[in-house]
DNA sequence: GTTGTTGCAAATCGTTTGCAATGAT
DNA sequence: ATCATTGCAAACGATTTGCAACAAC
């Protein structure tokens, strides 16, 4: 009697205005982006929207492996979309810009204790972008 | 007519029995602490002492180079000592429990651009644990 | 028609700050 | 005596949630 597909027990998930305005704000900015952009960008197009909203569809977005959150120090988390090349960030300390830096550098899996099992990481640079480096 | 040993203009820092205690509940933990775990830790010594002034202490225990603060995902921010060897952390994605791990994967200053000063960074692990993974 | 989703406002959580009292120097 | 520090409570920013109206399916 079970109309589902798959076996998993996930919740039918609609296709709404306000989240597709809110995926065309993250596709559309080279960087990750705080929930407040997100908002202010999709209100462009959806002046209803509402930030609850926004933090809702956030939440199911990761949820479905859409998107992933970026963690700076001190700062709120950004977001960004998922299935992204693999990439790292940098962090300026001085213009606190926030820069994409591709690749990854080797053995990562294996810095962790016998038994552990690796299946992910997270890695932020910090230091003075090429712009602040040379007028300091 | 100073009485300025140097030329920085630093705040003199007194010596204070709750900044005392703040520094031995950390000096007492294998792992990063949260602000609440200080708080209870350090009002065992300290019944008095009160939440706003761990961040206080925190604060300039961080300005200070004393302790160093840890990011995690989801959480809030939690606080170690610093001039501990140098690790970063790893996170089992089951059991929760964050681990220091020692080292460091080698090359991380040349991920970025040219023109880039790396002068620090954030490394994260995430998996299982050896106890998790091998229930798992 | 059913049920997930929305917008708003109120609630919550972590952190910061104003201020008068206190303690370290 | 001076001045940083404290405790408390109020303020604050970010995120979550209750609920009635609404829109996808």
């Amino acid at each position: 009697m079970s109309h589902n597909t798959g076996m998993s027990a996930e919740l039918p998930i609609k296709n709404t205005r306000q989240r597709h305005a809110i995926e065309a704000a993250l596709a559309g900015a080279r960087r990750p982006l705080l929930p407040a952009e997100i908002l202010a960008s999709a209100q462009q197009a959806l002046p209803e929207l509402g930030l609850a909203t926004v933090y809702r569809n956030l939440k199911s977005l990761l949820a479905a492996g859409a998107i992933q959150g970026v963690e700076l120090p001190g700062a709120a988390l950004r977001y960004e979309l998922a299935h992204q090349p693999h990439h790292h960030h940098f962090q300026c300390r001085r213009c606190q810009q926030v820069v994409d830096i591709p690749g990854c550098p080797p053995g990562i899996a294996t810095m962790a204790p016998p038994g552990f099992l690796v299946d992910g990481h997270a890695l932020t640079l910090y230091g003075l972008c090429a712009a602040c480096s040379s007028v300091a």
